[in-house]
DNA sequence: TTAGGGTTAG
């Protein structure tokens, strides 16, 4: 009866989920109902299995003994063959053994890899029935199983009901709240454990902790543990230096990271991993890319997770030619089909500017998820197609794939910066059709949209709708489109809005500026200077990168610092008497400063994209096309100017901004003059 | 002699 009150007591999800047919009393009483379970399975499996080794052993034995099947039971997890480790435990029961100490822990393992949650809570019914209760090496098994299930209270509950927990009970169940999404939980289970116990953490408790620590970006913490590392003399463990390294690269600390890596003669697969994803996270790109070369240099194979981590530093370079460099390396590897891989792909030529190559990608890939679709539509909406990103979605719910909220944002986001208002408009009101709720992403775009377009008053009253409070981004968009609009009175209430949640942020300050310089209110520029001074907001100073021959050299503004500064200086005089010719006239409102006429004209062919351009120019061949990208938002007068340019050097030029792309062919722009 | 962890997340 005791066994019964603590089934009772567990409450497990199994007998929740199945209490007709198998409540607790019913497997109390039956002595095997396991084979009931899985009978179906069995007879589906049963020509396999008979070809398996493992059967094959079994049946040159007439009756084997409990030892014989526990050797084939291990023999078959160790080879991971987990569906067979189940099926022998079924043969166990029809001959009429028990399952030992020996047995349960495999076959727990077996449910928590497959995963079988409901085999796993009926084997679990029948350790207690058995009398396991106090076993503390197999109740670490159920606690491993629940926690993998995501049942991380009834795991809780074995936890608390092990009478005697050793090091892997208290990491089993620490790691298990990490893995769930509760680190804090984990590092309070870890705190009970230093305190209320007098278990000495090993090396694989303190990576458990570290990770907990990693996944709440407490790097002063994980700073602790690496102390407790050291004093407990673990500082060469091979796996607590992977995890350190990830700590430090995660944290932003990359040179820390890259000393420890360092430190490794031969470091396998998973630290190079670590290495490279937090380069790659960090923004650290160039470093990214460069430790890849090296690994493959090394003859270390890279799997899924190494190439998505170069993918993804790939991309955020911009450079098309170590695009196409690491598509040349996929397509020769075994990962070529590889579906989380190519999604990458499509996402990293899209952001390197090449939308066809992303398309050309897509087409190829047999079998297409809702991430891959996604991808490609947001592929289209960064290049302002979205007649194409439109058409792509329905082609998508055709192929009976559902849409989820990053498909959403995807397509409103083209909608958005392909002005296309009516579409934005009945795509978010379609949403809710397909069960997907709109998120505060999903209202940002509709505000930037409508906004942009003109519709202010819609926009606002749409905020005012909006059922969650609006973030920077909603408040911003208002912002932004009230300075193309020149709407003082909106803009300066948008404004406070934003201020008074980024006051540290210059580029908003920056926007209200230019509303009134717009306006000619240069006593309210003043004002707004002095009022970022005083809160101290600093502006992310303007930079842009050009790729030549699979290099990139970036540029700030007004740069005189390369080599070639008197060509390239060359080049933007030529192309600023080229513009007026043509009959150019500079966008003097793109000046925030209140300066004389031609101090501003100076100022403005002095931005970091033009002297970038200028030096693509004097470097290339003609009708070579430019590939710049830059950390801001294109200003009004570098593009018209660069439209301009782009017909009279005959040139194509894709500059990529801190929002989207834009592809300047004979004197027009891909976004339509809507940014 | 069978348990626990670490790289990613398109």
């Amino acid at each position: 009866m005791a066994s019964r009150a603590l089934l009772s007591r567990l409450s497990l999800p199994f007998f929740r989920f199945h209490s007709v047919c198998y409540s607790p009393a019913l497997f109390h009483f039956t002595p095997f109902p396991l084979r009931y379970i899985v009978y179906p399975f069995y007879r589906m499996q049963k020509t396999h299995l008979y070809c398996s080794l493992a059967h094959q052993q079994l049946d040159e034995i007439s009756q084997p003994e409990l030892s014989c099947f526990n050797n084939t039971i291990h023999r078959l997890s160790h080879r991971r063959s987990f569906s067979e480790v189940l099926l022998v435990y079924v043969i166990i029961l029809r001959n009429g053994h028990l399952p030992n100490g020996l047995t349960l822990p495999c076959i727990l393992k077996a449910c928590t890899a497959l995963p079988a949650l409901f085999f796993g809570c009926a084997v679990h019914a029948q350790i207690i029935r058995l009398g396991f209760e106090a076993a503390t090496f197999i109740q670490n098994g159920v606690i491993v199983m629940y926690s993998r299930f995501g049942e991380i209270s009834t795991a809780h509950k074995v936890f608390d009901l092990l009478s005697l927990r050793n090091v892997v009970s208290w990491t089993s169940i620490m790691s298990g709240y990490a893995q769930n999404g509760f680190p804090l939980e984990a590092l309070h289970i870890f705190r009970t454990m230093r305190l209320d116990s007098p278990i000495i953490p090993d090396f694989i408790a303190l990576v458990s902790v570290l990770k907990a620590y990693i996944d709440v970006g407490d790097l002063d913490q994980g700073r602790c543990v690496h102390g407790l590392v050291v004093k407990f003399g673990l500082e060469d463990e091979p796996d607590l230096l992977i995890t350190l390294t990830s700590l430090y690269a995660k944290c932003g600390q990359v040179n820390t990271a890259r000393n420890m890596f360092d430190q490794v003669f031969s470091p396998e697969l998973i630290l190079w991993n670590a290495m490279i994803s937090g380069y790659a996270k960090n923004g650290h790109a160039d470093e990214a890319v460069e430790l890849f070369k090296k690994m493959v240099a090394r003859k270390v194979r890279p799997d899924s997770i190494t190439l998505r981590s170069a993918i993804l530093a790939c991309a955020q370079v911009g450079s098309l030619e170590a695009a196409k460099w690491i598509w040349e390396f996929v397509s020769n590897s075994e990962l070529k089909d590889d579906v989380f891989v190519n999604t990458a792909i499509i996402d990293m030529y899209a952001k390197c500017g090449s939308v066809v190559l992303a398309r050309k990608v897509f087409d190829n890939i047999p079998q297409k998820d809702v991430v891959v679709w996604s991808a490609m539509i947001m592929g289209y909406g960064l290049y302002g197609q979205g007649k194409e990103a439109i058409s792509l979605f329905h082609e998508m719910i055709q192929s009976q794939v559902r849409p989820n909220d990053i498909t959403y944002i995807g397509l409103l986001s083209a909608c958005k910066n392909a002005g296309l208002v009516h579409d934005g408009r009945k795509y978010f009101y379609l949403m809710r059709n397909h069960g997907v709720e709109p998120r505060h992403q999903h209202y940002a775009c509709l505000v930037d949209l409508l906004a942009r377009a003109g519709h202010l008053e819609e926009a606002y009253e749409f905020i005012k709708g909006m059922p969650m409070a609006p973030e920077v981004t909603v408040w911003g968009a208002l912002l932004n489109a009230c300075r193309i609009h020149g709407q003082v009175e909106l803009g300066k209430y948008a404004a406070e809005r934003v201020f008074a949640i980024e006051p540290w942020n210059a580029g908003h300050y920056v926007q209200l500026s230019n509303i009134y310089a717009s306006a000619g209110l240069w006593k309210d520029v003043a004002r707004v200077r002095v009022l970022m001074r005083e809160r101290g907001a600093t502006k992310a100073m303007g930079f842009s990168s050009i790729e030549i021959n699979g290099k990139l050299q970036s540029f700030y503004a007004g740069d005189k610092s390369h080599p070639r500064s008197k060509e390239i200086l060359a080049m933007t005089d030529e192309l600023e008497r080229k513009l007026k010719k043509s009959g150019f006239l500079p966008h003097m409102d793109s000046v925030l400063h209140d300066l004389g006429p031609e101090e501003k004209e100076l100022s403005l062919c002095n931005h970091s994209e033009r002297i970038a351009m200028a030096y693509g120019l004097i470097c290339t061949p003609p009708g070579t096309t430019l590939r710049i990208t830059k950390n801001l938002r294109a200003c009004v007068n570098c593009h018209s100017a660069t439209k301009l340019i782009s017909k009279l050097v005959e040139r194509e030029i894709i500059v990529r901004d801190a929002n989207r792309f834009h592809h300047f062919k004979d004197g027009f722009c891909t976004c339509g003059d809507y940014w």
